[in-house]
DNA sequence: AATTATTATTGCATTTATACTATACAAGTG
DNA sequence: CACTTGTATAGTATAAATGCAATAATAATT
């Protein structure tokens, strides 16, 4: 329910096509909900039935032709509906599988283990780095935007989340070394 | 692909019935990947098809007879198989519709927001509750048992996890006071 | 008497993943 | 100049996974 209701807020700032979508999507909710090219096209055809925005197509001659797709008034209040619709309860979820496979962990060597650890932290400095230049060019760029302190909030949450996934790996990798 | 192989680790701890198993996923897995009953069910019987488990009936009188699953060989392979393949670029993911909700929260005003995170805070310190009871019990009943170092790095994470939301949460709310 | 526990299964809709199809232009390579 | 590779562009097809709802039937518990 969450990728029809991602293009609508993206729609809603300003029309676009599913490719430009595409890439916006890529450069901001990417973060923290992933999707396939196919599946935002998808979506885009689904919405359209839906009536929530219309299409129009634009012919181009040297690149295949456009269409550009327009938030309705119909869109615009379904995505109030969603912003205003509580639902903590079925949004808190973590769903790792990452931490599936560590719950498992102790079928294999903690040599390998750690290793896997140490990548893993890897990973979480990098994206660390990534939301932390995401997060100054918010805050430099949109500052006053009605919007900016949202996408800070979010930034944010990505800053703590990489940073205490950071701390966590090295606690790991202390309690494996001791293992040993 | 993470169901299939969380149900591979919890057979791996012994045969069980697809009843039996969907509690135990409930009380462990949960924290960190969902399913629905019935997918577990399904899981299990592709899982028979593909010769990762095997079926024993068990006629019963009084109630509802019973399969009880057990790892085969070919199963046991697979488990391993996964726990060895590196693929941290594709596990390690945040994909969180509250987070999705927030980018967009410009739309409407401030005030529902606070609430929005008041609450949210809330099932953050519910759920740290549980999970610190969950770590508790791992620590001291399990202590020493070969996996039990996994289980508890599992519940740190949800620990670590879930007081930084907590903090997060007081520092978006602080922001959105701010902008009253 | 009403609910909860036991032990499943089926059907349908939605969501996600994986792979594949085309075209045009630009830029680099031999 | 011919050839390949990359990238912008705009999708389609198919399969796998998941969610949600309903159904069955007996026993134990409140």
């Amino acid at each position: 329910m969450s990728l029809k209701h991602g293009i609508l807020g993206l729609l809603n700032y300003g029309p676009t096509t599913g490719y430009d979508l595409d890439k916006i999507f890529k450069g901001s909710l990417n973060f923290f909900w992933q999707s396939q090219t196919s599946q935002i096209y998808r979506e885009l055809r689904a919405m359209e039935g839906q009536g929530w925005i219309s299409a129009e197509i634009v012919v181009q001659q040297d690149k295949p032709n456009k269409n550009i797709f327009t938030l309705t008034a119909s869109g615009k209040e379904e995505l109030q509906r969603w912003l205003m619709h509580d639902s903590i309860g079925d949004d808190i979820k973590v769903r790792d599988p990452f931490l599936v496979k560590l719950f498992f962990s102790g079928e294999i060597n903690a040599e390998a283990n750690i290793e896997t650890m140490q990548r893993f932290k890897q990973c979480c400095q990098y994206a660390l780095k990534k939301i932390n230049e995401t997060k100054k060019h918010v805050e430099d760029a949109y500052d006053g935007d009605k919007n900016s302190v949202y996408w800070e909030m979010t930034a944010s949450f990505g800053h703590y989340y990489y940073e205490m996934c950071i701390l966590w790996a090295d606690e790991c990798i202390m309690k494996l070394e001791r293992l040993k």
